[in-house]
DNA sequence: CGCAGGTATTTGGTGTTGCTAAGTACCGGT
DNA sequence: ACCGGTACTTAGCAACACCAAATACCTGCG
């Protein structure tokens, strides 16, 4: 993907990692391969635990330290009832735009 | 709107800002003035400005001054075959975000 | 034993972007 | 002469994704 991609992402990953902790728990390296397997292939190892940090101190997840077999302890976050919230309106942040973005394509076809 | 969409227009408001150059030319001030119509209600003046500077400086589209019955001469934008070339990418970058997000929003259900 | 390699997180610095706020400039009507 | 609408510019700020390097823990291989 270009650079547009990495323009495009800002807002729109903490959105897609909220919503990837809204279904189940997990924590960061888990939730890079994910979202590698899914197509953002260039999303940098580094960028989502910054996110991750600044989620948690938002206060919309919830952390565990639970230890590894194979590394260092996994900080696992799980969306809380603030963070669930916060989802919502980026749903709705997200519709809108999604909405607009959509006839304009509509409109230059 | 909220922080959110902040955070969310980047990128996508260039995308969109060349989606409308696409249709017709056009200068600051309309664009901003149809954004708001549209429900971009606190996208800032100075913003749009910056944008078309940006693009402008990246040869994405030609400025022709036209002179103003109100005010001072308009700068007015239109999409050139590097643009054109550029809004395509960025549709292809917004699809396959639009489709990774639709799937998360539906999973999440 | 040492050391490479996969797992897992942290940290510091960079560039791009949209926002804020203030200013400049041109014009018509009161 | 001045106010308000039109139209653009500029400087500084905050947030975010990226990059690079470092740290820490464990297993397996020579």
């Amino acid at each position: 993907m270009g650079k547009q991609a990495t323009e495009m992402l800002k807002g729109t990953l903490e959105g897609i990692v909220l919503a990837i902790l809204s279904t189940r728990a997990a924590y960061g390296y888990e939730i890079t391969a994910w979202l590698r397997e899914q197509g953002f292939s260039d999303i940098a190892e580094g960028t989502i635990y910054a996110l991750l940090v600044r989620i948690e101190q938002r206060g919309l997840v919830d952390v565990a330290k639970v230890p590894s077999e194979k590394g260092p302890p996994r900080k696992v976050y799980s969306l809380n009832a603030q963070g669930r919230e916060y989802l919502d309106e980026f749903w709705r942040t997200w519709a809108f735009l999604a909405e607009r973005l959509e006839q304009l394509r509509e409109g230059s076809n």
